[in-house]
DNA sequence: ATGCCGTGATCGAAATTTGTCATGTGCTCG
DNA sequence: CGAGCACATGACAAATTTCGATCACGGCAT
């Protein structure tokens, strides 16, 4: 394990395993750290020589981590943390001002808090006043000049050039498997509240696709949505990264659901430097990290 | 500077200039941490190119640094300090039982503390006694078997082949240039606590060069000895780092004062694992820095 | 079983980074 | 003013890192 004292934990390696972790696999983390795959995998086996322990164990083609290899993990993101911090540190300029910030609550649990709650630390002068709310909602209160700029999720085809993607997501139809389609009669739509377009889309295929879906449990969160499903109460659709083993997509029967993409917004006509250095903050993270980690 | 997304400060680098502070300049550092001047010397150009700002204020001979130093370096420590962490945590075997350890006043602020606060947090289950007390006595203490180890000063001459050198400190006779020595009288001496082996030292002397040497002050306090100093009430042996610019130091008259080294002594045929660890982590740590930073 | 993927390991060559030696510059001090 | 110290700089050598290609392994469907 080469001397013990000339052992150092390259910041790019610690990235490396970050990204391992949260793409799931070394390959898609090669690919979000605009790496080649065998460059990830050189730095990590160097790593691994270098701390003389297993990282990962590399059974078959899956990917987990070793005891250590959490333990490091648990190291990588604190260190990675007050890197990322430094960094943003020396590089800022004194801001001050405010900033009116939407979100929806699926974003509130994500790396977007971690920002945020840096951006505060690191710029005690800008007061962030940060709203969550749905997306449909959001939106209207850009158009209203409520917000400075929002955390929304649109369909991918109505994205706009000035819009930062944060990520995708694929939507699904998804039902239990003890829960068969009705040939005739209107099928049993489980469904965000009323507000969530998703519902809107799903409304509206009913028109154009002649398909009936009649909405019997509306509830705001993914959880109730999700225990729903899995008790077979009805179709929803559904984040790729909602799915669970027991559910069943479908695949016939319905239109294919347009992919998703949450995006950062900005308000109509905001000149604002606090909120161009917030975004280009958003925008670093995501470029380093390759997307931004989000709770699943 | 460079791509904002691509820029990363190397473990490497922060070392560096942690050093260069912790050693004044960056040929000390350099030598070391082991590298050659221009290595260090294009460690930081590199980081301040990858920065986009001035680390180093180099207007002379001298190197003070910016405030974007300033900032980095406290950074710097906060992440040099999760890092070695991690990489002991991760090398660490379970370790269980007890050490009585020894250390001077002098040492409880340097980062020794740090390594003593680390250790217990990466091996709760190993009991660490700490007993703080003058060199002659813990020497004492270690004969009689009552430490494990201690950290005590000794002339560099007495330093055994087990011992590890923490580092070297230069002893001076020192004294006020208001103070003018009687050339027939005995000289006013300022001295450490009874115990103080500086004292025996400098006591001996008096019988083999014909010196006399009046302890007019006692105190047990680097403080006090300092306070004495300036106000002319004698002289006194003093380490280098508690020099002030207005003392002066003594070349004639006296002969010139052994060298002192700070050493952790190993108790009498004490085999004890934790204690190993314990040894070997204060070690490297030495290496990684090339030497143990000390409050002036 | 028998081929496919998909995922990761491995190897040699190329590219990049890092370190060293030799030398240049600027400042201080005797 | 010249010696000496501290640092910068440039050219070159050494090391490390990355890439592309290829191999090996385990699941999965036929």
């Amino acid at each position: 394990m080469s001397d013990l004292n000339n052992r150092r934990l390259e910041i790019d390696a610690l990235r490396a395993i970050w990204a391992i972790r949260h793409h799931g696999g070394i390959t898609r983390a090669a690919e979000a750290l605009g790496l080649s795959q065998s460059a990830v995998s050189h730095k990590i086996k160097r790593l691994e020589t270098s701390l003389g322990c297993e990282l990962l164990n590399r059974k078959a083609g899956t990917t987990a981590f070793t005891t250590e290899g959490e333990e490091l993990l648990d190291y990588a993101g604190r260190i990675l943390g007050l890197h990322d911090e430094a960094l943003l540190s020396l590089s800022k300029t004194t801001l001050a001002g405010r900033i009116a910030l939407g979100l929806t609550e699926d974003t509130t649990c994500s790396a977007l808090a971690h920002i945020l709650g840096r951006f505060r630390r690191l710029h005690p002068d800008v007061s962030v006043r940060t709203q969550v709310r749905m997306s449909l909602v959001l939106r209207a209160m850009l158009e209203q000049g409520e917000l400075d700029a929002a955390i929304v999720q649109v369909f991918a085809h109505e994205v706009r050039p000035t819009d930062v993607i944060l990520f995708r997501e694929t939507l699904h139809w998804v039902k239990h498997p003890s829960l068969l389609l009705p040939q005739t009669a209107s099928v049993p739509f489980l469904s965000f509240h009323d507000d969530c377009f998703y519902r809107h889309w799903a409304l509206d295929i009913g028109q154009d696709g002649g398909i009936m879906l009649e909405t019997v449990f509306e509830c705001a969160s993914a959880a109730g949505i999700i225990a729903a499903v899995s008790s077979g109460m009805g179709v929803a659709l559904l984040n790729e990264r909602h799915l669970r083993p027991e559910m069943q997509i479908i695949t016939d029967r319905f239109p294919v659901p347009p992919d998703l993409v949450y995006v950062v917004r900005r308000g109509r006509k905001v000149r604002n430097a606090a909120l161009d250095t917030l975004v280009a903050e958003i925008e670093s993270e995501i470029s380093r990290y390759g997307g931004l980690a989000l709770a699943s």
